[in-house]
DNA sequence: CATTCTAAG
DNA sequence: CTTAAAATG
């Protein structure tokens, strides 16, 4: 079971090597999250490249080359690694990984764009009901759970800059918001927005017009956590790895209940 | 007729937007050749912009977009442009064009390259007698010729560096050079070759290794003269436009049979 | 190895 | 706007 506490970051790196380049490695040396969790890896499974910075990893790419893919790397070893969700679609696409560090089952998750068009919306509306029932069947094992992940879901409209233009547009509708209200409801803590209270933060910004450098973003990476609880959950905004930020947390044992 | 001598250039861009980003503009304004012949623009044609900079223009694309084409343009008007050579596959892919300025006709030339297969060498030899029928044509008309063009053949062993490792290859085969020295005999004037004397100089470095720093090149780039002569031609080798170097001249009346 | 195009986000 | 891959040179 959890004894020490845990940093974990889950960071969307859109391109894996695009990252390198921007400095992931330095990145990773700096702040030496025990667990990563990728989306969007977009590359053949490098797990050497990692093992020389004292990470462990499981890798579960999708089958299309260049696209989608998510991984775990992990400081403290990787056991019951358990790529896809039982999903012939969603798997093919390597979207979901998990993997047990030190008693806590920690996954990978990346919920599709619906915003290239109405098939790939469609595709997104069934995959969150799929992929919300997998999320029940984890919970259901006993074990803690963090899940981080690009979501392609803002749930709140603090979680976005511009709310009102946004509403008729994928990863803001009506359905989505209230699909993740479910999905929190069943157990789940959004770490980070309970460390935010009511504040705005946001996780991704378009790399059109100057969304970065006007702080147009969308808060739609998640630290989740069920079982357990993750504290100090900050975004590094100035990090730059990709068009979405790092968000960190600190993993702790739940408060016994009394 | 030819009155005062004309400046003219031959430069194989490889993407004109790439050469543009590169510093074509600066470069155009420095050395102000009176005719720019360009080789694989792989864009779409963009006279606006070279009207802003003083000159009039002719383009012929290939079909496919992004792939080959040529142009020509011209400080002092164009005049009977002729797109294409009667000839529906070298056509369909943008690889001479011709124009006359002053009285004399320029013509902007890419020939395939046959190193990426057997089915666009085989592509290439029928081209290469097709287009020497082609030129035989243009000749006969009386004016004065000019042209510039990417052969991609080097003709003799000093026109590239490793000429015996390359005998075997695409742009270096016997028939290659026997087709050039046909070609040349045709009453064309190979004008670079004819201020160099016996030296050696290269138009092209491969991208590959450090070919342009140890100079490893070859010379397929030509400025090639019938009933007038180009004089002066020198290959500006640090204008680092594209993997080519740009190969001017100086246009002047032949001078008058005694 | 560099360019442009396409698919995707 | 950015990534990666595919085709082409």
């Amino acid at each position: 079971m959890l004894s020490a506490p845990l940093k974990v970051t889950t960071l969307n790196v859109n391109g894996l090597r695009s990252a390198l380049r921007k400095g992931l490695e330095g990145w990773l040396a700096r702040e030496a999250p025990d667990v990563l969790l990728l989306q969007e890896v977009r590359a053949d499974p490098m797990p050497e490249a990692f093992a020389a910075l004292g990470y462990g990893s499981a890798w579960f790419p999708a089958r299309k080359p260049g696209y989608s893919g998510v991984a775990i790397l992990s400081r403290h070893g990787l056991e019951d690694v358990r790529p896809g969700m039982d999903h012939p679609e969603m798997d093919a696409e390597g979207r979901v990984i998990s993997a047990v560090v030190r008693g806590v089952r920690f996954a990978s998750v990346y919920l599709p764009s619906g915003s290239s068009g109405p098939e790939r919306q469609e595709f997104k509306d069934r995959v969150l009901a799929d992929y919300h029932a997998w999320t029940l069947g984890t919970l259901a094992q006993g074990l803690p759970v963090v899940i981080g992940g690009d979501y392609n879901v803002a749930h709140r409209e603090l979680d976005l800059k511009n709310w009102r233009g946004n509403r008729g547009n994928s990863g803001f509708l009506p359905h989505e918001r209230e699909w993740m209200s479910t999905h929190l409801a069943c157990g789940l803590t959004d770490a980070h927005r309970a460390a935010l209270g009511e504040r705005a933060e946001y996780t991704w910004w378009s790399n059109r017009g100057n969304a970065y450098a006007n702080d147009v973003g969308w808060r739609i990476d998640y630290l989740l956590a069920a079982g357990t609880e993750v504290r100090e959950v900050v975004v590094d905004r100035s990090a730059r790895l990709s068009d979405h930020a790092p968000v960190t947390g600190v993993v702790v044992p739940a408060p016994a209940a009394s």
